[in-house]
DNA sequence: AGCACA
């Protein structure tokens, strides 16, 4: 009843978007904080009259998409509550994998003025700053992840040797980085508080699975509230 | 509020 009555779909449909955030910007936000629900096959974000402040995330998984939908709705993404609900129909990169897509016919080119205000970039996938899809060469698990998102993340399996100014190093060059919280008594593990949960999200992708030494890939998850 | 991908 909540998420309206749309079948469950591998795409999820997300509106109520801050139409100020740079498109490409906010694809990859949303690249970062979907991912740990599962594979992301494509982030499709327009910014025409009638498509601000929606966009579509593509899973490989249904399993994933419904978890995202669950757990995501309402997130409070650049100050806004996500309205999250499955997509109306399968997204174009999913009939194009599994040889049913269909070209448009039916809608001619009616609405093309491609705004530019911005850059004209043109990287149009999504990926990772740092090519990863997988920690470790393991795939990025989707169960797990039962914990909310956070602006604090917690990081394990650091060399005991590991010292908050190295971690400082690593950290500080995302945006919104706050500070590092070490244990004396516990050595291996270290908080990282950044601003928001967006900015703390792009981290932990950017740095999940750093070895500071080649023994420790880092595990990075979001802290417990 | 608004369900597209060229």
């Amino acid at each position: 009843m909540l998420t309206a009555d749309v079948p469950p779909n591998q795409s999820i449909y997300i509106k109520n978007i801050n139409e100020k955030v740079n498109k490409e910007e906010l694809k990859r936000s949303l690249y970062c904080l979907f991912s740990h629900f599962g594979r992301i096959h494509d982030v499709v974000a327009l910014k025409t009259p009638k498509l601000r402040g929606q966009a579509w995330v593509v899973f490989t998984e249904v399993t994933a998409a419904s978890n995202a939908v669950r757990q995501m709705q309402n997130f409070p993404f650049y100050d806004k509550p996500m309205r999250i609900q499955y997509a109306k129909s399968k997204s174009d990169c999913v009939t194009k994998a599994e040889g049913t897509f269909v070209p448009k016919e039916k809608k001619i080119m009616q609405e093309e003025k491609v705004e530019r205000r911005q850059h004209a970039e043109e990287t149009q996938q999504p990926s990772m700053p740092n090519g990863a899809t997988a920690v470790n060469g393991r795939p990025v698990p989707s169960g797990q992840d039962t914990v909310p998102p956070n602006n604090i993340l917690f990081i394990q399996n650091l060399p005991i040797e590991t010292t908050g100014m190295m971690l400082q190093m690593l950290f500080e060059q995302y945006p919104g980085f706050k500070e590092i919280r070490t244990i004396e008594a516990k050595p291996g593990i270290a908080f990282v508080e950044f601003g928001d949960d967006v900015q703390s999200s792009m981290a932990m992708q950017a740095l999940q699975g750093f070895k500071i030494t080649p023994p420790n890939p880092m595990v990075i998850s979001f802290a417990k509230k």
